[in-house]
This record gives structure tokens, sequence and C-alpha cells, in this order.
RNA sequence: GGGCGGUUAGCUCAGUUGGUAGAGCAUCGGCCUUACAAGCCGAGGGUCACAGGUUCGAGCCCUGUACCGCCCACCA
């Protein structure tokens, strides 16, 4: 970037591959793993490994721009740190998509068979890996590419295989029966977490169950009447006195002709529906409970592909919707339908196909989470704080009711079990090496064709990504990581399974600390999703306004524990910022000596001039607040004071100011360069965890002080150190008061509509020595900015009759108005004025009226408010004054 | 049913130990003032959802109400 030809407004595209190129190909993110382990010295995250096969989106352009302002910053605090990438095989989300495709060849998985089907997963991955990578660059995350990992990669799965077989062997992996959500069109067990519950509406049949002493009949209610041929019970609440006689009694079971029992349990609700109960072990969760508890029969009468078994009578072989209909009719034509019903209930579907849920009754494998699960809960907050602490409760709520975790899923997609069966003694295999043969002699194996949920892989994320099983100084270095930034979404399924993992295996916790960051909404807070048409995509809009508008964007709005309401305009809007910064800049270096000239050396902590003393001021507060606020997690507040700062500081003052400094050359312009070019690079440094690439190409161009010699690349750069000297409160409040009376005269000219173009006469009357020698000092910056002919300072000063004026820090600012000037819009203007400071000053006397205020609040609070008193006191006098030659 | 969050300017939101409300955008008026019209200068706009309580003083703390949203569980 040459400063002769800067462009006019900033490109981002060009300039941010620029960047992105250089840091891959130095590896600036890859850090050298320090000898000596040392928590002070190093800091670490593991990125949520997104779907390999998926895309970004806007959530994740958040989760990540979150994750490189802390690396970042942590790197300019002279850290070493180390940011894991990688990507998650997401078994059943991704074997959906490759069957979707091969569906569009008219094949299944079953006729490639399963070796050839994961062949043509890991395609999929090779051809698709590459497209996510992609777009975590995009966003200019720092992560080090060089320790790229993937779940499935060889020693993910070495280290997956390793804790299912310690687990196993620890006894606290188990397989066993149970009734499990069943994705009929997945074929695969679901989590609880992996079922959406979704509102349906349908229907609830009220159904007449014979009595079979031929006493009547009990009517039960149902929404799922196909189920009823897998009955083994009905139930009523044994103190319900409509019914309570009949516990004991038999139910004939109509269409099977079947006996089977009345039970009273407490868990049936009196009052819902007709307070009897049918009980199908196997075909619902809750009537599986009931089923042990009362001993009954457990009968499965819908296969695993949502097909009635051939147990089910006359309705064998149908579809459990259609047979659904039929038995209706059937039971219509008999007599025994009482009711009908519209019902809305919620209905649990498959995350990811959404096909609705079978409650199912089958073999799998599981987790005894209890005790892992105590541990993990214990550890926080003591070993691991959680930000914002309001998510606490929720991990303890989670952990205390939480169930042991089925681990198994019957796709091929994923890590398959390690466990064998011998076919000749039936023996359970489990190890990390293949067996060739069992314990008995025979050779004859074979494995589980199952596969681990997902998230047991991922839940070794932050160990396994560091090479263990191994012994590694990576592990030594940044193990536990220091921080893990995620959406609240899964907390469960994610983070507290690898605080149970972690711990376990690590002995300690995997990280320090764990910040949730807000979920990102669309503009009407709607969840965004693509069945919606809501999507912001971060890659169209990195093509539309560049990455950092994006990235500042989504700082300024992550506030702690709220959602983002996301629209393309806010976006938009950051996008003048990043052109503000870029014209600052332009500005900075028109009025600089190149890089090859440099600047000449000036002594800041005993620079002069009232506008120099308080920008350095100002960037000592900055750097200060800047720090706190990252390190505490509020990215906004961070966002906010940094563009506050750039664009009402810097730019609309401090930019102004200097103006006149640049023109008179000599040792004024030789000061002027040298602050503005100080602080124009460090602001580039406080921002550039943000906005990382508008503030290397900025950073890159800007000269330094002759001789010193220059680092081209912002991102290895430490944080500005601080200047304690230049920490002046005083020199502020000058300028406060130089800033005050500049605008009065801007706001006289405005309200009087007074051309900008013509130039003024002003008169101040200070209102005290010191007062007059500061505005004395500061004479030409008034002129200037206020665009006046002639200032005259001085407390003895005549007002001409006809004049305007306004009071500012106790000084009196006095505008001439020569000629046809609207006196009633004056007039009008002072009364307004007035009115506003009587107003301030009856609320502040009111308050001081008030004795037990004046006793119990802080001395300096009433002394303050009392010395305001007299200032506006003070100014309304000399209002006053004026007001009165207008009459 | 259990839990959590929200309600502040027209819109979107800040407001960190309670001291009398801020920003951006939008609106209105005026400016091509050679970094930036993606800009500059100025202005208007709020009973901080409602009702009580604590306090000299409440947007902030306590109690309750209303509406909105989310999470978990369950709904035969």
């Amino acid at each position: 970037m040459s400063q002769e030809n800067l462009p006019k407004g900033y490109e981002p595209a060009d300039i941010e591959q620029k960047w992105r190129d250089r840091w891959e190909r130095e590896k600036t993110f890859t850090p050298q793993v320090p000898e000596s382990a040392s928590g002070d010295n190093t800091y670490s995250i593991v990125i949520p490994p997104p779907n390999v096969t998926g895309n970004l989106h806007i959530g994740h352009a958040l989760n990540l721009t979150l994750q490189d302002i802390m690396c970042r910053h942590n790197r300019q605090l002279g850290k070493t740190v180390l940011w894991v990438p990688g990507e998650d095989h997401a078994g059943i989300a991704t074997q959906n998509v490759v069957e979707r495709r091969l569906a569009q060849e008219g094949k299944t998985r079953h006729d490639l068979g399963r070796d050839a089907f994961i062949e043509r997963v890991w395609d999929w991955k090779e051809e698709y890996g590459e497209n996510i990578r992609k777009q975590i660059k995009a966003m200019g995350a720092s992560v080090d590419w060089t320790r790229e990992r993937f779940t499935m990669d060889e020693g993910l799965s070495k280290a997956v295989r390793k804790v299912f077989v310690q687990l196993y062997k620890e006894k606290l992996i188990y397989k066993g029966d149970y009734i499990i959500n069943w994705c009929p069109r997945c074929h695969t067990a679901l989590a609880d977490d992996e079922v959406d519950h979704l509102p349906r509406k349908g229907h609830i049949w009220h159904i007449r169950y014979p009595l079979a002493d031929g006493s009547g009949h009990l009517t039960i209610a149902t929404t799922r009447p196909e189920t009823m041929l897998g009955d083994t019970a009905v139930a009523v609440h044994p103190e319900d006195e409509r019914f309570n006689h009949l516990i004991g009694k038999q139910i004939r079971l109509p269409f099977l002709d079947k006996l089977i029992p009345i039970i009273g349990d407490s868990y049936v609700d009196r009052e819902f529906g007709t307070g009897a109960l049918k009980v199908t072990p196997s075909h619902d969760h809750n009537d599986w409970q009931l089923g042990f508890k009362h001993k009954l029969e457990f009968v499965q009468v819908i296969d695993d592909n949502g097909m009635m078994k051939e147990n089910a009578a006359q309705f064998a072989g149908l579809h459990k919707d259609e047979a659904r209909k039929k038995v209706v009719e059937e039971l219509e034509k008999l007599g025994l339908l009482e009711d009908i019903k519209d019902y809305e209930n919620s209905v649990g579907h498959c995350y990811r196909c959404k096909e609705v849920i079978e409650p199912h009754v089958s073999t799998q494998w599981f987790v005894a989470v209890r005790s892992l699960a105590q541990k993990s809960r214990d550890a926080v907050p003591g070993d691991t704080k959680i930000f914002p602490e309001t998510w606490l409760k929720t991990y303890y709520n989670w952990l205390d009711n939480i169930r042991d975790w089925c681990i198994s899923r019957q796709i091929w997609w994923g890590h398959r079990i390690p466990a064998w069966t011998c076919a000749a003694c039936g023996q359970l295999i489990v190890e990390e090496e293949d067996p060739v043969t069992c314990s008995c002699g025979c050779s004859d194996l074979s494995r589980d064709p199952d596969v681990l949920d997902t998230w047991f892989s991922s839940a070794l994320w932050p160990f396994s990504t560091m090479g263990w099983p191994e012994k590694t100084p990576e592990l030594d270095a940044f193990y536990p990581t220091s921080v893990l930034v995620t959406g609240f979404d899964i907390l469960f399924f994610w983070v507290a399974r690898m605080m149970m993992m972690g711990i376990h295996f690590m002995g300690k916790v995997p990280f320090d600390e764990v910040y949730i960051h807000a979920l990102v909404r669309d503009a009407e807070g709607k969840k965004m999703s693509k069945s919606t048409g809501n999507v912001i995509d971060p890659l169209e809009m990195i093509g539309k306004y560049g990455t950092d508008s994006l990235r500042f964007t989504l700082t300024a709005f992550a506030a702690m524990g709220r959602d983002i309401k996301l629209s393309e305009e806010r976006i938009d809007g950051y996008r003048h910022f990043v052109n503000k910064i870029w014209n600052a800049a332009r500005f900075a270096l028109m009025n600089l000596p190149t890089k090859e000239e440099g600047l000449e050396k000036v002594d800041l902590n005993k620079v002069e001039g009232v506008h120099h003393q308080w920008i350095l001021h100002r960037l000592e507060s900055l750097k200060q607040e800047t720090k706190k606020s990252i390190r505490g997690y509020r990215f906004n507040d961070a966002a906010q004071d940094l563009y506050k700062f750039i664009w009402s500081e810097l730019c609309d003052w401090y930019l102004e100011l200097i103006k006149p400094d640049m023109q008179a050359g000599g040792e004024a312009k030789i000061t002027a360069q040298y602050v503005l070019a100080t602080a124009l690079r460090e602001t580039m440094l406080l921002l550039h965890p943000i906005m990382p690439f508008v503030t290397a190409e900025i950073w890159a161009a800007l000269p330094l002080e002759k001789g010193a010699k220059a680092n081209p690349d912002i991102a290895t750069e430490l944080y500005p150190a601080e200047r304690p000297a230049c920490v002046r409160p005083d020199a502020a409040e000058r300028m406060v008061m130089v800033q005050e009376a500049i605008v009065a005269v801007r706001t006289i000219r405005a309200e009087l509509n007074i051309a900008p173009s013509l130039r003024l006469k002003a008169i101040i009357r200070p209102q005290d020595a010191d007062a007059a020698i500061v505005l004395e000092a500061n004479r030409n910056m008034i002129e200037v900015l206020a665009r006046l002919e002639s200032l005259t300072i001085d407390s003895q000063a005549q007002a001409p009759r006809i004049s305007s004026s306004q009071v500012a820090c106790g000084n009196e600012i006095i505008v001439p108005l020569e000629g046809a000037v609207d006196l009633d819009a004056e007039k009008a203007r002072l009364d307004k004025e007035l009115a506003k400071l009587e107003k301030e000053r009856a609320m502040m006397e009111g308050k001081l009226s008030n004795p037990n205020y004046v006793q119990k609040a802080p001395a300096e609070l009433v002394e303050r408010d009392r010395a305001r008193v007299e200032e506006l006191k003070n100014a309304e006098e000399k209002l006053k004054a004026v007001r009165a030659k207008f009459e």
C-alpha cells in the first residue's frame, strides 16, 4: 500500500486474501510448544468441530470470531497460544447426506455393502472437508492448521478405542436391553437429546376394553390405538374410586382375544382422558417402566421399519399409520369406539431426518454416567468456571437428572464398536487390539455391527486432539485448555460429556472456563433455519461487506447471556466503520513522513498541547478498558469502546484539531505527527483481535520513528505498553472546556440558521483566570473548528446589544449578530436554554433541601451537587442578562 | 409441570458493587469545511412493562402481576 494511491474507499477482498495467504504461508499461528509447562504463559482453545460435510452458518461465524478475539488478544499478551482446528464426522448427518445422494442413483447403502459405502463417505468427506476449511479461513480464524484433526482420523480413533475398552473394563460401559428412541428411517437408536419434541395435531381415542368376566367394560384413552395389540395391562389409579374395585380383574383384549390384567399404579393421572391407561411396555417409555414394576409381559408388535409384526392379528404387515386407521375402523364396527377427540400433543421426531420416533426395545450399549456426572458437577465452579453464570443451574440440573447414555448407533459411518461375539461359546470380547481367537479356542468371531454415537468421540476432543493416549508435549503445555467457547445448544450434548471424559481419563477438567455465547437469530428474533429461509450466510456477507465488518457486527452485539438479532443492514452499517478507519489512515499517511523517511522521535510523556495530552490520556483508558472487557468476555463493551474512541474522539476531534498543526509545520507538526502515528498504531493493535485484516493493512503502512525496526505483521505484535505519565485527567478536563466552547458556537450557528460558510466574530468571557489561560492557549483550535473570523477572550469584554450567547463550562460564549438575524429565533433559543437550566437546578435544589439526603449521602456527592447548583445559577444569570436586551 | 431470560428513545440494544438514563440506526434542519457524502455540523425524542416494598435516593435490590421468548420434563 503506497500512500500516493490509496483507494478512497476500503476494498476488503484483495487485502483480506493477502493476509490470509501470508499467515498461512508463514505459519504465523503455529506455536513453539514450550519446553516447560506453565499455565501462565500458554493459552489454548480447541475449536468446537463443525460437521465435516456441513456449511458454516452465522452461529459458527460468531463462535469463531469470539474464539479468535481471545486467541489474538492472548498472543498480544505474550502467551504461547494454540488454537486447534478440526472437524467432526457427524455420523448420522453425514451418512444421511451420502445416502440421499445414493438414492438419486437409485441405490441404497445395502446395495453397496458396508465397506464400499464407508469408502463413499470418505470420498465425500475428502471432497467437502475442504469447503469447511475454506470457510474457517475466510473468517480470519488464527488456528494452527498444522495441528488440524478429524474425529475419525487415526489418532482419534485410537483414543476412542482405548476409552471404550477401559470404560468397559471398569464396568462403566455395559450392554443391555432397553426401550430406546428408534428412528425407523435412519434405522438407528437416538439418544434422548437427539429427539425433537414437536407439537402435532392428532386425536385421542376412547376405546372400550371388555372385562373378562363379561361384567362390562373399562374405557381407556389413547393417541396410539395401533399399539393396543401390544398391550399387556390396563392401569388405573389405586385411589380412583371409579375403577379401583377392578384392580386384579382381567380385560379381554379385542382382536387378540387375550386376557390382560388390570393393575393399580399412582402414575396414572385420574384427570386425564378416561382415567384408565393402556399399558404397552414395548412401545412406550413410561409403559416400559410400568412393565418392569408390575412384571408384565413385553410384546413387540411394531418392527424396526415401523411395520406391524405377524403377532398383530389381522393388522400384521401394515405400516403402523395404516394400522392405526384400520384398528379404529374395526373398533368402530365392534362398537368399542366410544369417542374421538381432537388432540394436540408433542411427538418425538428424529433431529436429523424429522421422522416420527418409535420407542423400541432393543439391545444397546450404554455408558453408566452417574459417577462421571457427579464428578463433572463437583468440578464446577471450582475447577471450571462457566460464563455467564446463569448457565450454572442449567448445567447442574441436567447432570442431576441424567440417565445412562445410549452410545450405540445402527449406522455404518462412525467408530465401530470394538466388541466381538464368539460363535462357539457366545463370549463377548472387548479389546483394544482386534482379537483373533476366543479364550475357548474358537476363531469364529463376529464383530458388533454398530458404531458409536458421534458425541462419544467429540467428548474426547480436548485431549485426543493433543495426541492422547500418547504422552505429548502438547498435552503438557496446553491441557487443560483455557476456555471452551460455544453456544448453549450443545452444553449438554458436548460440554458436559467432555467434562466427564476429561476428568476420568486426564484426571483434570478439560477447560478452565466455559464461555456460553448467544444464539444468532434473525431480525425478528426467530431461529435461523434453511426451511424458514431466513439464514444469513457468512460467506455471502464476507463477499459483500468484508470479514472485518461481519466480525465487528457480531462482536458488537455479543452481549453476555442474550441472543443476537442479526440483520444484513447491521453488517452494512459497520462496513461504514471499517471505511472510516481506512480513511483516517489515509489522512494520517498523507500527513506523515514515508516509512523510509521515518518519524522524528518525540517524548510523549512531555508533550505540550492539550489536544495531544487529551488523546493520549483517552488512549491509556482505552487500553485498560479493552483488556478488561476481553478478559471478562464482555466483547460488546470492547467493541463499543473502540468504536466510540475511533469515531467520536480520534476522527471527529483529534484529526480535526491537528490539521492546524500540520499546516503550521515545525515543532507543532513534528509533535502532531508523532502523536498521531502512535495513537493510530496502538488503536490498530487494540482493534486487531476484532478486525484482523484492515488493522493489519494499516499497521504495515504506518511509519515508525527513524531507525526503528519494523514488524510488518501486526498479528505478532504485543499489546501496547502502558504509559502512566500520559494518564492526565487534568488535560482531559481542559480539553472539554475547549470542546464545549466550540460546540456552543456551532449550536448558535445551527439554531439561528447562520450559514456555515460565514466566518463569525466571537467573544468569550472566561469564568476565571485559569479558564482564560486554557482558552487563550487553544485560541487557534477554537477559531478553526468554530469557523471564526476573530476571537476575543476577555472577561471584561462588552457584548454588543444584539448578540447570541451560551454558557459552557462556566464561560460565556458570545456571538455578535450583525444585520438581519432572526431575533425571535434567538429569544426562543435563549428561553429554551434557560428552561433547561432551571429544570435541572430545581431538581438539584429539591434534592439538597431533603435533610435526609444531606445527612446520609456521601459528602462528596452533596458537595458536587451544591457546586452544580452554583454553576447553574451563574449560567442562568448570564443568560438572563442577554435575554433582557431583547425586550 | 420445573427452570431460565427478556420488557429502557420510532427500531436494535448498552447500562459492572443503588447517586437521577446512553449508543448505533432511523427522523428533522443545515453543510460538497481537500481523510471519509460509506462523510461533517446541529436538533428533537424516554413515568426505564405494571403494582407494591426496602432506601435520603431504585432502570439496578425484594415481592407480586402482565405480556414475550427459551430450555428441560411430560402429555395415555
